[in-house]
DNA sequence: TTATAATTAAGTGTATACAATTTGTTAATA
DNA sequence: TATTAACAAATTGTATACACTTAATTATAA
């Protein structure tokens, strides 16, 4: 109940806000699966009005976060074990798709930026900042989705990237650990630099099953 | 201005209404790209307060069929034919990946109902009904959905499944052509009955590159 | 005339009032 | 006691009023 939702630094409207705050909490699982989101609730809690609330909720709802049922409320529609299993195989299928379609649909420009992105991963890999590293790595793939010049895998694979980020417990991250992830997005960086696609594909595909590995591993 | 809408049969909110009928027109091309949404006009046409369509905006906006520029509005983006042509690649690649899981989550009742949509595909296609064969074909398909027991990938393939059947233009169909499309249909059911998973991935492959030829063919 | 500033109009953001529906509780009946 | 009916409370659906931001217009100065 300590909220920290603070809306007064940007302009973005309320609704904004609480639905980032409340889809965080959904896949961190703080408000549990099936537990019922009441209006008012949400109000109290942050101290707004219904109208942005219930905005959110539609958001959410669009996600397939909650399910709205009409008259009777919003309900919550938490991930599986499953679900993040699944999601991980849906994200490959895509990011495999979007390299290829990015490698072929990509301006020099925005190779350009690929490669500055790498280079700071390296920068921060090498000085071991495990937060910066994290933050550019989100920002390479960002890339490539943006190169695919198409809204619709674009926006999926954004809301896979954050789902799979705020539902994962926190994690100690070695050093080993950075330099392997530095060395799978390089191996994608140079097959987009020489627009080899099937170089591409093969590298986001191995890229994502270390990806999944990496914490599916943890839980079985 | 004719307008048809109509929401007093279902008990549905009326942004439920609103999104469905604002995304058909956009969908169809009826409403523009890059043509501004005002929730003024919007409400005027439809006769209903801002609450409901404001609500409405936010799922379109979730859906990615409008940009929401806060203080400023709803801005369409319709898609363009190479989105279509990307669509029908993006839904081959769940198609498949659905059916694989469906094949290896479904229950005997799902496969049940999964056969009987079929018998009533090829008893309408017999009749040359074309309408209800369009609704049994799509019931095939949620069905498969529905057989992944995965929200996120049954949610995204119908959204799919909307995009392409709204943005179609109206089309005469042969008896030649239900009959293609019932033996297409036949074949991913018998490797669904049979649990054969890579017999499932190809006959709905195929499905996916005559489905995707059977429209694209049209615009080039 | 052109550029800038002040003013007005239009549109979106938020809060709130009221209507309709659902849910929970109490009362009445068998 | 069990069941149903009537009522009350809580919750959602919708409309509207007001605040704030952006866009358009007019007025002013160079």
């Amino acid at each position: 109940m300590d909220s920290t939702f603070n809306n007064d630094k940007t302009n973005q409207p309320l609704s904004a806000g609480l639905y980032q705050e409340i889809q965080r909490d959904i896949l961190s699982g703080e408000i549990p699966s099936e537990s019922k989101l009441t209006e008012a609730a949400v109000c109290k809690r942050y101290n707004v009005s219904r109208t942005p609330v219930r905005e959110a909720f539609r958001q959410l709802e669009a996600d397939g976060l909650v399910e709205n049922i009409p008259n009777r409320g919003a309900f919550v529609l938490g991930l599986s074990k499953r679900d993040i299993s699944d999601l991980f195989d849906l994200r490959a299928l895509f990011e495999i798709q979007a390299v290829e379609w990015a490698i072929k649909r990509m301006t020099a420009e925005d190779i350009d930026a690929l490669k500055e992105t790498v280079e700071f991963m390296e920068f921060y890999t090498l000085k071991n900042d495990v937060e910066k590293v994290l933050t550019f790595n989100s920002q390479f793939h960002n890339i490539i989705y943006a190169g695919t010049k198409d809204r619709m895998i674009q926006k999926t694979l954004s809301t896979y990237q954050t789902y799979l980020k705020h539902s994962a417990p926190a994690k100690t991250y070695t050093g080993d650990y950075l330099r392997t992830i530095l060395d799978e997005h390089k191996a994608i960086f140079e097959a987009v630099e020489n627009k080899n696609a099937a170089a591409g594909r093969k590298a986001m595909e191995y890229h994502m099953e270390q990806s999944k590995f990496r914490r599916i591993a943890k839980y079985f």
